[in-house]
DNA sequence: AGTATTTGGTTTAGGCATAAACTATTTTCC
DNA sequence: GGAAAATAGTTTATGCCTAAACCAAATACT
């Protein structure tokens, strides 16, 4: 490539683009995140990885085995580990024996737990639709789609190369 | 609200979509910063947080103020001191007195710290572009500028809500 | 059967992040 | 000039998160 193309810019100046996005992405999500994790804990005395937990547990009535929650939320199982026994303290969720398999654990909400995150979703939803209402319902789903694109080739690419 | 609107979901059924729209959000944040703090560690033994507060000191020659540093990070002051800390030991960022202020310091880039910036910033730019590579050009812009809307929404509204 | 491997989960060591309390300066305002 | 408030930065306590080492049970393989 000659000094030309590089100053005009075919290939190098494509490159600030994705990194002015990448930038923007990240700054979305912490506004949101951040926003989302106040209001947990003024309001509810709970964080986002717990309500994570929960929220994953509520769409699965008869729990899920650590591995699998490790995998939904896209972190490691010494770190769901950690979140759960907190909340068992607080009763929110239990550990139940899984009957052919002497290792594994299936985690689910309790009746208690059931009950606090209803409560909490309820909130959440509204504030997330708070932190989207500048898109009309088009441009979310436009968002939306672009961002499952990236999606798409990010995980297809991650496991290419594992 | 009757019972016929909500169950045809003229108000409620519009806050799946933006719940929807958030969760893929923080997927897609979580699968490129994943990808990215794996490559840094592998390549170059280096923390997306201290790499982040490298590229913010690489645009001030000058150096930065902590509190200038943590509001660009948007992390807390606590944080920045912490992470400083690691990079000094590594001769990697300096701290400079401020003529005028006995308080405060800059910190800036030490000429080692901009030799190795420079080649990890130029591998990070490689990454990013592959992260956005799914989305066209026209794709890439149509995604900035929605959230960019999302970003002014969010921040003016937490600037109303201290 | 009996060893080897895989799988499910926990533990450990270390870094990131916050909120809140704290120290030391500087500024403000009588 | 001097007390009060604001500002700059650090410390502390706690929680999240990871990678890697680890333990125990289940499965695979002779």
């Amino acid at each position: 490539m000659d000094k030309e193309a590089r100053l005009a810019g075919t290939t190098a100046a494509e490159h600030p683009q994705a990194l002015r996005l990448w930038l923007r992405l990240l700054t979305c999500t912490q506004l949101v995140e951040t926003r989302i994790r106040g209001e947990l804990r003024d309001g509810f005395s709970m964080t986002l990885p717990r309500f994570d937990l929960m929220a994953q547990l509520e769409r699965a009535p008869d729990g899920l085995k650590m591995n699998e929650l490790s995998r939904r939320m896209m972190v490691t199982g010494g770190n769901v580990t950690g979140i759960t026994d907190q909340l068992v303290q607080e009763d929110l969720v239990e550990r139940v024996q899984v009957p052919g398999d002497r290792r594994a654990y299936c985690v689910r909400l309790t009746p208690k737990g059931r009950i606090e995150f209803a409560e909490m979703a309820h909130a959440h939803e509204a504030w997330v639709v708070d932190a989207f209402e500048a898109l009309s319902e088009r441009e979310q789903e436009t968002l939306h789609r672009l961002l499952g694109k990236v999606k798409q080739h990010s995980q297809t690419r991650n496991k290419d190369t594992p």
